[in-house]
DNA sequence: AAAGAAATTTTGACTACCCAAAAAACATAC
DNA sequence: GTATGTTTTTTGGGTAGTCAAAATTTCTTT
């Protein structure tokens, strides 16, 4: 069985191969976003070749195996269901539950997830929009698009938030601007790099470019 | 912030204290209930020692500081809430969450546990009746007589059963001799050292002097 | 094509665990 | 009160994960 530091590099190698494109994800950035050194990974992706859970190209960077990429699903099965588990059940603020599920998706176990996810319904996606693969590890990523790609002055539900940091999450409560709201772009500045964000009984809002970018809407 | 190795030391090392009236605990005891070398709880009671948690003395054995049982209690409360949990919300077996609790007794924050603590009702006493510590690390344990000490032909309640292995609890939920249920004992027999009991309900059971230890009921 | 910059890997070292087996201390018997 | 046996500690060694800094490779610039 995987230690939890080896599934938070799958998980995290996982995340880097869906931002960008089927590309080798490379050990820097690996570094980065777990917080260590380039040494470490260089070690770590070594062993992780041994046990079969990816593929690495020394200098170039790494790609998950079938073996590593089902593993990673289900770490984030169990991150997802624990997140809404939390939420729904425990009645914990979607702004605060993703460090808690950090911890407990390394150790709830499946029969105590498999509970979790007939007591919530079978549910398709986290308090965040995030979609919980199925027992089986399959996944099915939306390609809805961001406050920067879609429609202007038109009425969208918001569908997902990808950022999770606790602050952020608090922002968009206050603007009523979480998944299930309605909101209207109305207008992009390319110069001052905003989006202007009117949410459904919510204060409008401008968002950086970035900022804009994690918060997606339902196509029409 | 201890490890969660470290806890399990000072579990151990609070129960043990328990069951052997104020004497120091032997660290060969300390390795056999922990399933690890001696020389591996010598090199651990330095470190316990150097961080406060226990007073040690070579070759003597050694005993919980004010903190280190105020903390083996917060985690004995974390266990036994978890515990409660699991069987009352989540609807898992009693002879089964003893081992997703060791687990989760480790992961889940204080804020959790304290939710878990309010939606219970300030619970009292886990499933096996064991009681829970308070907020503050307070832990009131009962001096309920053993199936070994009641009175014999008397109707008893059930209060307490101290083993947690899952075979053993199962046996027990069959013959309806779970905490709260009634029961009881017919006869005890120094010869074969065994005691009978009648359970309100289900099958009588003859049962070992030392498995008969560690069924509590409560007095009168 | 060579120099310099940037990223990556290697090396040596550290912490927190763990074990096996030798050495030391303690307990008991005679 | 010495010999024997048991328990505990010490010693040497191993794994997983980490870092800092040196060495290497790759990329960029000219």
């Amino acid at each position: 069985m995987p230690t939890s530091t080896v599934e938070d590099y799958l998980k995290c190698i996982h995340r880097e191969e869906r931002s960008s494109e089927g590309q080798l994800v490379s050990t820097g950035r690996i570094a980065q976003e777990m917080g260590v050194a380039p040494g470490t990974v260089t070690a770590m992706m070594k062993t992780l070749t041994e046990t079969g859970l990816i593929d690495y190209e020394p200098y170039m960077g790494v790609r998950l195996t079938d073996r590593g990429r089902t593993l990673a699903a289900h770490v984030l099965r169990r991150h997802r269901l624990v997140e809404l588990f939390l939420v729904q059940i425990m009645g914990m603020d979607w702004s605060e539950v993703h460090a808690e599920a950090e911890i407990l998706e390394h150790a709830v176990s499946d029969r105590l997830i498999d509970r979790m996810d007939v007591m919530l319904g079978h549910p398709k996606v986290d308090p965040h929009g995030d979609p919980i693969p199925s027992r089986t590890g399959a996944l099915e990523e939306s390609d809805d698009p961001s406050l920067l790609a879609c429609a202007l002055n038109r009425d969208l539900q918001i569908t997902r938030v990808t950022d999770q940091r606790t602050e952020f999450l608090r922002l968009l409560e206050q603007h009523k601007l979480m998944p299930g709201r309605r909101a209207v772009v109305e207008n992009r500045d390319e110069l001052t790099e905003t989006v202007q964000v009117r949410p459904d009984g919510g204060q409008p809002l401008r968002l950086g470019f970035h900022a804009a970018s994690r918060i997606l809407v339902g196509r029409e």
